[in-house]
RNA sequence: AGGGGUGUCGCCAAGCGGUAAGGCACAAGACUUUGACUCUUGCAUUCGUAGGUUCAAAUCCUGCCACCCCUGCCA
C-alpha cells in the first residue's frame, strides 16, 4: 500500500505509536503524519531534547510526513524572543528541517479565544473568581472529590460578557479565570474544572501588551494541534495524565472530526548529567561554567562544541528508544559508545605528545619524511607526511624506569616502534641534577623503517613521537565531568536541597599545552582528530592564529591495566 | 472515591500462548606499526511475587508486593 509515497507494507514498526499510526493509515482514519516540536522557548535545548525531536520528526520522515516547529509561547513570564533561531540552528545541525516555524501566539490566539466563546456559549466554560488559592481549597485531594465553584451556574450570556471583560483588562491579575466546566469529583484530578486562561499583565516578548489574558497550555496545546493540521502530538510521559483533558479539548471545543492524537513516550536522562533549564540557567548565570555552550554542558551548542557529532547524538537517542516509563536513565558510557563509533570513522588522525620527554637518537643525524595514514580504517582517508629527526619527543608515560608487568612501551635497554618510522633502543638515561628524567639516549635500527622493514624483529610496542623540528605548541582543554560521580542523579539531589556548589566537581576544566605535529597548523574551528592513542579532540572556537585549542571531546578505550 | 503508569541480566530493550533477540557495560582470548578499531567467546534454566487455566505461560486469569507520576491561575 502506497502512502504519500511510502510502501507502508515494507514498514517495521518500532513501537506501539508506528503500529498504531499503520492501522490507522490501512483504516483510512490518517492521511498524513503530521507532528509537532513544541518548544518552550525559555532555555537551551539539550540531549533529552534531542530524543524528543528526533522521535518528532523520525517519525513524521518515516510516514512521509512533515513537523512543525512550534514555539509554545502561551506564557508571557517564562518565555524569551531569542531562542527560535538557536532552536532552527539545533535542528540543523541535528539533520531535521522542520516544515515551518510558528510561533503559537502569534498563530493561534485568536483563534483559541474564539474557540473559548464558543465554548462558553455551548456551556462548557465559566468564568470564575475565586482566588488561585480558593481554587487549589476547593481542588479536592487525590482521594477527596472537589467542590463546585459558586460561580460555576453562571449562564452562558453572563460568562461571555465577563470572559471579555477579563479580555478588555477589567480584571486585576488573578481575579478571574476561564474554566472548563467539567466534573470536580472527576478521578484524573487535571478533570477538576480545569482553568483555560488566566489574567496576566505581562510583556509578551512576540505580542507586547496585545493580550492580558492567555490561555493555558492543556487548552491551548490541542487547540494549537488541531488548528496545524497535527495528527499525532507527542510528548512525554508526565502527560499521559492530561490525555483525557486533551482529548476532551478536542471534543468540546475543537468539535470537528478530524482530530489530533496525543501519545506518550519515556524522557531521557544521563547518570550523572545535569539536565534541566532551570539548574543550567543558573550555572551560566553564577558563573560556574562559560555559557551555555561550554563543552561540558550537555546543551546540543555544549556537546557540538566539545566535538560530540551530530550523528551520535541521534544514534544514541535512538538506542534509548520510545520507552513506556516516565523516566529513562542510562549511563553515560551510553552515550560515550556512540561518540566514539562515530569519531573513529570521521577523525583524521594526528600525532600529538601531550607530556613530552626528549629523546636524542645519537646515530642518526638530519632528517626524513615519513608517512602517516589519516585513518587506518578508510582508505580513503589518504595519509599526511610527518618528520623523523635526532632529536624527538615522546610521552612521558611511554618510557619506565620501573615497568609493570606486560608494559609494552619504551625501557632502559629495551626497543619500541616509533609510529611510521623506526624501532628505537633505548641506550642511556640522561638525569637532570633535580633527579628527574631529562632525556633519553637512544639509537635507531636503520632497516627497521616503517613500511620497508627488512629486520625480522619483533617488537611490542608502538608509540607516538613528534620531531623537535616538525612540532609546534598547542593548548589542550580537558574536562572533567561536571558532576560529582556520587551524584548519579544530580537533579533529584538539588531538589532535596543539597546545594549546587556540593554537587560540582572541582576543576572540571583543565588547560595545558602540548606539542602538535605541523600538520595541525592548518585545523579550523571544529576539525575533528583522533591524538593517536589518547583521544579524539576538537578545534575550539577560542583559538587563535597562534594558539590553537583543541577541546578533549572523549578519550580512546585502553584496555592496558597494570598488574599488581 | 483516588486516578494513571511500570515491573524481562548492572543499564537500555525485544517478546503479543510454542519453550528468553539485540545493544551498552563487564570478563577472557585472537589480531594489531594506535594497549584504539575489528574479531571470537562468556554473561537471565528464567521474566516482581503467590496461585490458577493449558499438552505448553514472560505472554491468559486471580490475589498480593514494589516503584514512578498527578492536588500550578507552569509547560
Amino acid at each position: 500500500m502506497n502512502f504519500n509515497g511510502i510502501d507502508i507494507d515494507s514498514i517495521v514498526p518500532e513501537n506501539e505509536l508506528e503500529e498504531e499510526i499503520i492501522a490507522d493509515i490501512k483504516a483510512g482514519k490518517t492521511k498524513e503524519v503530521i507532528t509537532r516540536c513544541p518548544p518552550e522557548p525559555s532555555g537551551y535545548w539539550h540531549i533529552a531534547h534531542a530524543k524528543a525531536w528526533s522521535i518528532d520528526f523520525d517519525t513524521a520522515i518515516k510516514f512521509g510526513g512533515k513537523t512543525y516547529l512550534r514555539m509554545d509561547d502561551t506564557n508571557p513570564i517564562k518565555e524569551e524572543g531569542e531562542f527560535a533561531d538557536s532552536y532552527m540552528e539545533d535542528l540543523a545541525w541535528l539533520g531535521y528541517k522542520p516544515e515551518k516555524l510558528i510561533y503559537a501566539s502569534e498563530a493561534y490566539f485568536d483563534d483559541i479565544y474564539k474557540i473559548a466563546e464558543q465554548m462558553i456559549m455551548d456551556g462548557k466554560a465559566y468564568v470564575c473568581q475565586l482566588t488561585a488559592e480558593e481554587v487549589s481549597a476547593t481542588r479536592g485531594t487525590l482521594t477527596e472529590a472537589g467542590k463546585e465553584s459558586p460561580y460555576r451556574n453562571r449562564t452562558p450570556e453572563e460568562n461571555l460578557k465577563l470572559f471579555r471583560a477579563m479580555r478588555d483588562g477589567e480584571f486585576e491579575d488573578g481575579k478571574a479565570t476561564l474554566r472548563a466546566k467539567i466534573d470536580m469529583a472527576h478521578p484524573n484530578i487535571n478533570m477538576r474544572d480545569p482553568v483555560m486562561y488566566r489574567v496576566l499583565r505581562a510583556h509578551h516578548y512576540k505580542l507586547g501588551d496585545k493580550w492580558c489574558i492567555y490561555p493555558m497550555y492543556d487548552f491551548a496545546h490541542p487547540m494549537e494541534d488541531a488548528l496545524e493540521g497535527v495528527t499525532y502530538s507527542l510528548c512525554s510521559m508526565e502527560f499521559r495524565d492530561h490525555r483525557p483533558l486533551y482529548d476532551w479539548f478536542i471534543e468540546n471545543g475543537w468539535k470537528k472530526p478530524y482530530a489530533p492524537k496525543q501519545r506518550e513516550f519515556s524522557r531521557l536522562t544521563i547518570e550523572n548529567v545535569l539536565i534541566g533549564k532551570r539548574y543550567l540557567k543558573q550555572l551560566v548565570n553564577e558563573g560556574y561554567v562559560n555559557g551555555w555552550d561550554d563543552p561540558r554542558y550537555p546543551t546540543l551548542i555544549g556537546v557540538r562544541r566539545r566535538g560530540y557529532t551530530a550523528k551520535a547524538i541521534k544514534d544514541f537517542v535512538k538506542s534509548v528508544g520510545w520507552g513506556n516509563v516516565l523516566e529513562v536513565t542510562v549511563p553515560y558510557s551510553a552515550l560515550e559508545y556512540y561518540v566514539r563509533e562515530d569519531l573513529n570513522k570521521i577523525a583524521t588522525r594526528a600525532m600529538v605528545v601531550l607530556d613530552p620527554l626528549k629523546v636524542v637518537i645519537t646515530n642518526y643525524e638530519g632528517k626524513e619524511e615519513i608517512e602517516i595514514d589519516n585513518n587506518p580504517n578508510n582508505e580513503n582517508a589518504g595519509k599526511h607526511k610527518a618528520l623523523f629527526s635526532k632529536e624527538i619527543f615522546i610521552e612521558k608515560e611511554d618510557f619506565s624506569l620501573n615497568p609493570p608487568p606486560k608494559y609494552n612501551r619504551l625501557v632502559e635497554g629495551g626497543i619500541v616502534r616509533l609510529k611510521g618510522a623506526y624501532v628505537i633502543k633505548c641506550n642511556k638515561v640522561v638525569f637532570a641534577e633535580n633527579g628527574e628524567i631529562d632525556h633519553l639516549e637512544c639509537e635507531y635500527i636503520p632497516n627497521t623503517k616503517s613500511g620497508n622493514d627488512t629486520s625480522g624483529i619483533k617488537c611490542k610496542g608502538t608509540i607516538h613521537f613528534v620531531s623537535a623540528k616538525n612540532c609546534f605548541e598547542v593548548t589542550i582543554r580537558e574536562f572533567k565531568p561536571l558532576i560529582k560521580a556520587e551524584y548519579k542523579n544530580p537533579a533529584k539531589a538539588l531538589s532535596e536541597g543539597v546545594q549546587i556548589k556540593e554537587i560540582l566537581e572541582e576543576n572540571s576544566l583543565v588547560e595545558r599545552k602540548a606539542l602538535a605535529e605541523n600538520f595541525l597548523k592548518d585545523a579550523k574551528v571544529q576539525d575533528k582528530f583522533q591524538f593517536m592513542r589518547k583521544g579524539y579532540y576538537c578545534v575550539d572556537k577560542d583559538s587563535a592564529e597562534d594558539n590553537l585549542v583543541f577541546n578533549n571531546t572523549i578519550s580512546l578505550k585502553d584496555s592496558f591495566k597494570v598488574q599488581k
